[in-house]
RNA sequence: GCGGAAUUGGUGAAGCGGUUAACACUCCGGUUUGUGGAUCCGGCAUGCGUGGGUUCGAGCCCCACAUUCCGCCCCA
């Protein structure tokens, strides 16, 4: 047997697992605090709801999705991203009914699945953080979102990013824009890369995003999206923007920015990290935007919607360089060494008490040595040893050591009673 | 999907086509048994990603496949 994992897959084992434990938890409380609530969808959902929000033609519909065909000839896709499931199920519940709140505001932390060539930060199942909310068309839902996504890279540490945006418009803004720049990129076709050739048929608006030498001077004489723009989207722009930066919160106005799915509407943006020790440009970690047709695709009612997705794998990355003291983990309170069989009752008995007044303790089930006791102790970065043998049991005294400067303290066993106030003393 | 590099024990790794795969760390045991992170002593790969092939003989040469990493496409 082959024992292996698929290949773009990972274990997260336990000498990391907590730190996912710590930033999920972050995220989880900083969401309720804006009331947002969690949503848990199916990780595999029918086919065409990934083909029909992604696009037909999209590169995630067209070559990375993880798709098959059930054994009751089902069409099923594992989910590439967290918005459609999430879309379909406020559908499929009819979420939008009067008695549910204005806007309906959610969050998920979910594995999601691309079929695609690993890299740092690139897998084929990953972890994303997101949030939707549904319902309000108004441009403060837009700043809201963008404060939140702003605020919970702040709380996990993360300094040094930048937020770009731009407005993609309706969808007829977004149609002529696209034919103003094929017609703006036809006649000078030759010239571009052999990519954004292709893009030209695929994508267009791709291309804006070219790094390609060949390609960046058209680009920059290329149409802008933002000349398109009908009133309302240049006027809910205009709103996020200032009261962005009345926030005071920095952004780049990024004309070039496009985003690989076909739903979004209106406000787009990424908060991008530069750090050549990560990536060798410029890395989205956080993506969003507003999508103001998807529910209705969906055969729901007239919806507009906003959200963003964090991949974790790409948050981890750069919170390890940005901020590793979030990372590290806690160690334990207290390992008990005892000696001999006539211990060990009591030594379980002071584990559960400790634990039970809310602190890490651990003892040795092995019943090693108390030589080889102590060297677990310190394996385990205990702060401090209890050591029990019959002699304490006797005299009924706590014999505790502090690891860090060998200094011993003896207390009466019933001092356990009241842990913190025992710690206490020993800080003194 | 395209291009490049890598793959030796728990880890970091050395290794000439030719007897028992160096060294270090970790780990385990011991250093006379109730106090640790030091020193010292001892132990720890029947195997060199997988499968073929070349050869008297392969970890070292050839081929295929797999996986990982890097870049591109694209994206989180």
């Amino acid at each position: 047997m082959r024992v292996q994992k698929p290949k773009g897959t990972v274990d997260i084992l336990p000498d990391t697992s907590y730190q996912w434990d710590k930033v999920e938890n972050i995220a989880k409380n900083f969401f309720r605090k804006a009331n947002y609530q969690e949503i848990r969808t199916p990780m595999f959902e029918n086919y065409e709801i990934f083909s029909r929000s992604s696009g037909e033609s999209s590169d995630v519909v067209e070559k990375e999705m993880y798709d098959f065909m059930d054994k009751g000839d089902r069409h099923i896709a594992l989910r590439p991203e967290g918005t459609a499931g999430v879309v379909r199920a406020y559908v499929e519940n009819k979420l939008y009914g009067p008695e549910y709140p204005k806007p309906y505001n959610v969050f998920y932390i979910a594995s999601m699945f691309r079929y695609e060539r690993p890299q740092a930060g690139r897998q084929r199942e990953f972890h994303q953080i997101g949030v939707e909310s549904f319902g309000s068309d108004n441009a403060l839902a837009d700043v809201e979102t963008i404060v939140l996504a702003h605020d919970l890279l702040s709380t996990l540490g993360i300094k040094k990013y930048e937020l770009h945006i731009n407005s993609l418009g309706n969808e007829a803004v977004r149609t002529a824009y696209r034919q103003a720049l094929v017609d703006y990129f036809t006649p000078i076709k030759d010239k571009l890369s052999d990519d954004s050739q292709r893009r030209l048929k695929t994508n267009p608006l791709r291309i804006l995003d070219s790094k390609d030498e060949e390609d960046i001077e058209f680009v920059s004489n290329a149409p802008r999206i933002r000349d398109y723009l009908d009133d309302e989207s240049k006027k809910n722009f205009e709103f996020i923007i200032r009261t962005l930066s009345e926030l005071k919160i920095d952004y780049v106005l990024d004309d070039d920015l496009v985003r690989g799915l076909d739903y979004y509407t209106g406000v787009i943006f990424e908060f991008m990290v530069e750090d050549t020790s990560l990536w060798q440009s410029k890395t989205t970690i956080l993506g969003g935007g507003r999508y103001n047709h998807l529910v209705e695709e969906f055969d729901g009612p007239k919806t507009p919607a906003v959200g963003f997705g964090i991949g974790e794998e790409r948050l981890m990355l750069v919170l390890k360089a940005q901020n590793p003291e979030l990372l590290t983990d806690s160690n334990i309170d207290f390992y008990i060494t005892n000696i001999g069989e006539e211990t060990i009752t009591k030594t379980v008995e002071i584990a559960r008490e400790l634990r039970k007044q809310g602190l890490k303790v651990q003892y040795d089930v092995e019943q090693k040595k108390l030589k080889a006791q102590f060297k677990k102790a310190d394996k385990a970065k205990a702060k401090y040893v209890i050591t029990l043998g019959v002699q304490e049991i006797e005299e009924n005294t706590l014999n505790i050591k502090r690891l860090s400067d060998g200094k011993s303290y003896a207390f009466n066993m019933d001092e356990i009673a009241n842990v913190n106030d025992l710690l206490q003393k020993l800080e003194r």
